[in-house]
RNA sequence: GCGCCUGUAGCUCAGGGGAUAGAGCGACGGACUCCGGAUCCGUAGGUCGGGCGUUCGAAUCGCCCCAGGCGUGCCA
């Protein structure tokens, strides 16, 4: 539709050009709101006849009457106070959408796209928060791979940071392991750490002269070659090695792991810093409350600023930031190394190290740059992008985005289902913020477990008859689907609270309702094959018609087919324009809407009992176009595709 | 205080300046001698937080109020 939709402006443009005071990019093409107004809607001669001081109706029609019929176009209409409603070709129009099928008219507009996501402190297990973050990612990433851009995608592991440094605490002074007892612990790793780094932080309250001790440990875990730094390499390793696998499960991976360790050990900061002060893009503050320090200050409020380097002439947290995202531009004249650090079907991703060891790929150097991170850091990114600007990398500035995205909270039910206990001052709360530092929140692998556990049952109820592995296999691909449908269904901007019914839900909007869609498709399909040996061949055969003769259908019939078509046909301007808003609960939506009108369509058709040989073979390219569509969209998702469910 | 975000049906949420504001859940009532009922059809349910403005046209844009959330650390 993108390429029909072009087309059609430039022709009107051409036809209208000279009478009419016009712009190409005046002319918006929308969609009509009802069949009866037929498939699409100019509204310009609206601002036309502002311009032109006339009526807008009759503009409407002398500019109807000067475009006649342009290809594709089977009638031209004016409407309401001015609209011009266009009636497509609908013969034409369903033909060539089937033809191009396996083209698309998506086009990168990037050298390389970097997206950053996920980004979980490697101290304790992964949480649904952080489930919400790499489903937003993951499924940005997948979109710009298919509109063709190429994409790296970096997931930063904050490996000596104090939450890495409490947890060591915890082994060392807490439990009295060393670390050969460390790695005998038989419990689930990253769950061991999520409770003891939850005791932690309470026994910190508690003993504030403890301070000391985790001073000591940071210290020591930077010096490295000590056992508070190999407990904290041990730890971090571990744990990363466990988001990962929480991660493949539903289907997010990443190329690049770079680690705050290497971005330490190479100096990455050293070097932002000389070009900083060389730029005079921070200060050094001789008096007053910031003595000492080296600060920023911020372009909207004069009187405030952000301190870069503490007066001790430590950097902070955005200092090493602004560093890193010098590098993903390429900008830094410095570069990490690499080693592989996992295989995941046949693919390495690769961990930053300080030293050459390894021959490994180039990261990095790109030209537009996104930080998936929840909007409570969007303080702390615009200073990122303000560093930028004031080292004059404007244009870099400007390829810097935050996708940033609200929070996910646990309503009170949810955290009395875990167990928890609400303390006396979030008494009242509607929500509650999750927290790792206080051991609150829904474990991600415990969700998916959960889910996929109600998904087996469900195929148990239905499919009993089917091999284990096969159910397990499907009860997998629901829950995944379950997930990554409820984390993008929400936009970005609203908070979900948390509720386990209706995460667990698979029905409705849903991702197992999306699934079911495809498993009915897919199973007429068999049908046919198995009843009438219809094939592969058979329908190939189908697609390449020149015209579908619609006039074998009923009246209601053909304006339900094309209600249909005309919606899947949208396919690749939801895509383009869920990846300009950074909304893909756009993309769910239309996934969702496609499929309620193919199973409405789906109860008044029958396919396989049809007896009309030329009406069966057009409900058959209907369907078969609605499946490739959502298979597409399913895809973008990393909502996975059961057989039978 | 300042900055960002939010307020739409009982609940959870969609709505890209455009025609009669839509889904899901919940409630109530229904559906094929069947291509899979994880489905479909119908009914009830709305001062789009309030006000003023811009516009041919505002849930959508602007301003002001009201209510809520989150930022605003020499934490990360």
């Amino acid at each position: 539709m993108i390429e029909f939709k072009a087309r059609l402006k430039k022709k009107i443009h051409e036809k209208l050009k000279a009478q009419f005071p016009l712009e190409l990019s005046e002319i918006e093409i929308g969609y009509s709101p009802q069949q009866k107004f037929g498939d699409l809607a100019l509204a310009f001669p609206f601002q036309l006849a502002k311009k032109m001081k006339r009526q807008p109706r009759e503009l409407a029609s002398e500019i109807t009457q000067q475009l006649s019929s342009p290809e594709g176009i089977q009638r031209i209409e004016v409407a309401g106070a001015g609209y011009i409603n266009l009636f497509l070709d609908r013969e034409k129009f369903f033909a060539s959408r089937l033809h191009r099928l396996d083209r698309t008219s998506l086009s990168p507009d990037e050298e390389k796209i970097i997206i950053e996501h996920t980004n979980i402190n490697p101290n304790k297990a992964a949480h649904i928060g952080h489930l919400r973050n790499a489903c937003l990612g993951d499924t940005l990433a997948r979109c710009q791979k298919y509109k063709g851009e190429t994409v790296e995608v970096q997931n930063y592991i904050d490996d000596t940071g104090v939450q890495v440094a409490d947890v060591v605490f915890g082994f060392m002074d807490l439990e009295k392991k060393s670390l050969p007892q460390i790695k005998e612990i038989k419990e689930k790793f990253d769950y061991h750490c999520w409770d003891l780094y939850a005791r932690v932080s309470s026994y910190f309250e508690s003993h504030p002269e403890a301070e000391k001790r985790r001073s000591e440990i940071l210290k020591k875990i930077e010096e490295g070659k000590n056992p508070e730094y190999e407990i904290s390499y041990y730890i971090s390793r571990q744990i990363l090695k466990a988001h990962l696998q929480t991660m493949r499960r539903i289907g997010v991976t990443y190329d690049v792991l770079p680690c705050e360790s290497s971005i330490l050990h190479l100096k990455f900061w050293e070097k932002a810093f000389s070009k900083l002060k060389e730029k005079k893009s921070i200060f050094h503050v001789d008096d007053g409350p910031n003595k000492g320090c080296w600060v920023m200050e911020l372009e909207e409020e004069a009187d405030k600023e952000k301190i870069i380097v503490r007066s001790d002439g430590t950097v902070t947290y955005v200092g090493k930031d602004i560093a890193y995202q010098l590098w993903k531009f390429g900008l830094l004249e410095k570069d990490f190394y690499y080693e592989p650090f996992i295989e995941e079907n046949a693919r390495t991703i690769w961990i930053s190290t300080a030293e050459s060891k390894h021959k490994a790929p180039s990261f990095g150097k790109g030209s537009l740059v996104y930080n998936v991170i929840d909007t409570r850091q969007a303080f702390l990114q615009k200073v990122v992008v303000q560093g930028l600007k004031t080292l004059k990398y404007l244009a870099q500035a400007e390829k810097s985005i935050h996708f940033s995205y609200e929070m996910v909270g646990l309503s009170p039910k949810s955290l009395k289902e875990l167990g928890l206990i609400l303390a006396e001052e979030d008494k009242g709360k509607d929500f509650l913020e999750v927290s790792g530092r206080k051991g609150l929140g829904v474990k991600a692998d415990d969700l998916i477990d959960r889910l996929e556990e109600k998904a087996l049952t469900e195929v148990e109820k239905r499919n009993p008859d089917l091999a284990d592995d096969f159910k397990k296999d499907t009860a997998v691909r629901i829950a995944v689907g379950a997930l990554r449908y409820f984390m993008l269904k929400f936009a970005r901007n609203s908070l979900i609270v948390f509720d386990f019914e209706e995460a667990l839900s698979f029905e409705g909007e849903t991702g197992p309702y999306l699934q079911y869609t495809l498993v009915r498709i897919n199973s007429i399909f068999r049908k046919l094959e198995e009843r009438e040996g219809f094939k592969e061949k058979d329908l190939h055969a189908l697609l390449l018609a020149k015209e579908i003769p619609l006039g074998s259908l009923s009246d209601q019939e053909q304006a339900d087919f094309w209600d249909v078509v005309l919606y899947a046909s949208q396919f690749e301007e939801e895509v383009l324009h869920s990846i300009r808003s950074l909304e893909f609960s756009h993309l769910a939506k239309f996934s969702f809407n496609l499929s309620q009108k193919f199973n409405s369509y789906y109860h008044l058709y029958s396919i396989l009992a049809e007896k009309n040989r030329e009406v069966k073979n057009i409900r058959i390219l209907t369907i078969h176009y609605i499946r490739e569509v959502l298979q597409k969209v399913l895809f973008l998702m990393g909502i996975p595709q059961p057989e039978l469910m």
